[in-house]
DNA sequence: GGATTCGCATAAGCGATGCTGATGCTCGTG
DNA sequence: CACGAGCATCAGCATCGCTTATGCGAATCC
């Protein structure tokens, strides 16, 4: 009697779901082709269920619902080896994941002896950390005063807010609302927007604030704040940025919702070492909403 | 090359862990002895970390590091079979999990069709809804105005918050605070308290009202929020009861800080039938707090 | 519209894994 | 110091899951 769900044959339904093909999937976990056949086979009547269609290689609606699940669980899995792994590890080139806006003057003089500065989004960081990929990470994001990020949870991980700073509108010159004091997201929500989501994700942006608006005007696919904030002047659509990231533009503080931007540093229990040195020197100084 | 932990192997690292003994472990899994020795063996090889000591039979650092990730791994493994299976499950008893302070008047009404009602701490409700073996619960608990409770992650469920209800300190007759209209936390934190940790865990109070005090006089396992009143009216230690589960003593509003008893409904994505029906009669009235 | 090809399913064979029962060994106990 | 409880080790064997070879159905192409 199977109680457990095998790992490794969740693990190759998702290769093949992302794959969208069971041949392309072997080829890339190492398997032959009737390996993978016969992992679903199993996998399915395990659970009793199809989990997915064939030609087209698509997740059946019970097929979505085990991939919801999938991603957290392999990443436990991985997290869980390497938590016990640093147990035993030692010192070894330290690697950061920052989120594109985490690095401020201040973070950025504490990273000292960092050896890999990576960006990522907020999820991927916590993952990288969890996984042990990284050994910090800063995520940062959009979230009301001293309210925690939303962070996925992929373990026991250590979260603590190391910067808080206000959110501005970045409008292009001569915009009619460029000569306001402040702005309310709620007359902006049939604006067009500059959507760019390895920066500031509209959507979280949209579940933050509790709206449903933000139109897309442009998208952009990089991670430079700087690029996001002069698609905004050259009127490409507005963005929201923390002041001191909005290098162009018109600048108008947001007023309602509360929202800030927020760092947040997400570890793992350490040993000492240069990674807790990091730690120790990012958190010493107290959380601070510092203006521009 | 073993990327992934084997579940089975933490399972059965889990319940020697719980039983402290390998043969035990091995009785209560339907395995021999020799098979969790090999698996034991097995999991350290893998992880290349001794994860208990023999002879007493204990987690070294590690194993209790391994331990932490266990409980959410296999409760998550469980949760993904019992997702997929609800799609292709027909109606059958209902079963609800439901926090001791969560059944009031209206929440009771609402519970049209319950076979089974059960009582469960906030996280071991998330559990047993999460594995399938509850349809809903009622989870509750301490927390600040609206604010969501802060329930562990066991996957893809929906979780709202359903009441919130004013606490109130119980003291006994004649109490030298009994006089007054409200009170503060911080001046009773070195009073003595009734730690009932089934009706409201000092633990999560001190978290939420970030107290370090809270003494324990007498200890209550029960989980019936009269009894709780009723040792703190008889003089056995103070207690915070929501109003309307304060039967006896004076009952003296909480001021500060501001802190109300919350109850939020989880569940899973529940296909149509008497379980989602619940979920409407529960959610349809607006989340408000009911004085008394 | 028939031939072709791409891609998943099935079959047979075989090595590796992991269980059981028997036995050895070691530490804690009286 | 001797005993016993309890974990480790060993040999044997069933099962599982991978590989190679082949079957088969559905799109595609001319």
């Amino acid at each position: 009697m199977l109680m457990l769900v095998d790992p490794h044959l969740l693990r190759t339904f998702v290769t093949v779901v992302a794959e969208g093909s069971f041949s392309a999937a072997a080829d890339r976990l190492g398997y032959t082709q009737p390996a993978v056949s016969q992992q679903i086979a199993a996998l399915e009547a395990d659970l009793g269920v199809p989990l997915l269609t064939r030609r087209p290689v698509r997740p059946t609606r019970a097929g979505e619902r085990l991939l919801e699940h999938a991603g957290p669980l392999l990443l436990r899995l991985r997290a869980a080896r390497a938590d016990v792994a640093r147990m035993s590890a030692r010192p070894r080139p330290l690697t950061v994941a920052a989120g594109p806006l985490a690095l401020s003057a201040g973070t950025a003089a504490a990273l000292s002896g960092v050896t890999t500065l990576r960006i990522a989004g907020a999820a991927e960081a916590v993952a990288l950390v969890a996984s042990g990929e990284a050994d910090l990470a800063l995520a940062d994001g959009p979230a009301a005063p001293s309210d925690p990020l939303g962070l996925p949870d992929a373990g026991p991980l250590t979260i603590v807010g190391v910067r808080e700073e206000e959110l501005v509108v970045v409008l292009p010159e001569g915009h009619p609302l460029a000569g306001r004091a402040g702005l309310r997201l709620d007359d902006l929500a049939d604006a067009l927007w500059v959507d760019a989501p390895e920066v500031m994700p509209l959507d979280r942006l949209r579940a933050v604030a509790r709206l449903d608006g933000l139109r897309t005007g442009m998208r952009y696919e990089g991670h430079d704040p700087a690029v996001a904030a002069r698609l905004a002047a050259a009127g490409h659509g507005l963005t929201l940025l923390p002041a001191s990231a909005a290098v162009c533009g018109v600048r108008v503080p947001l007023l309602a919702p509360r929202i800030v931007h927020r760092v947040e540093l997400v570890h793992a229990a350490l040993p000492p070492g240069p990674a807790a040195e990091v730690v120790r020197a990012l958190t010493s100084a107290p959380l601070s909403a510092s203006a521009s």
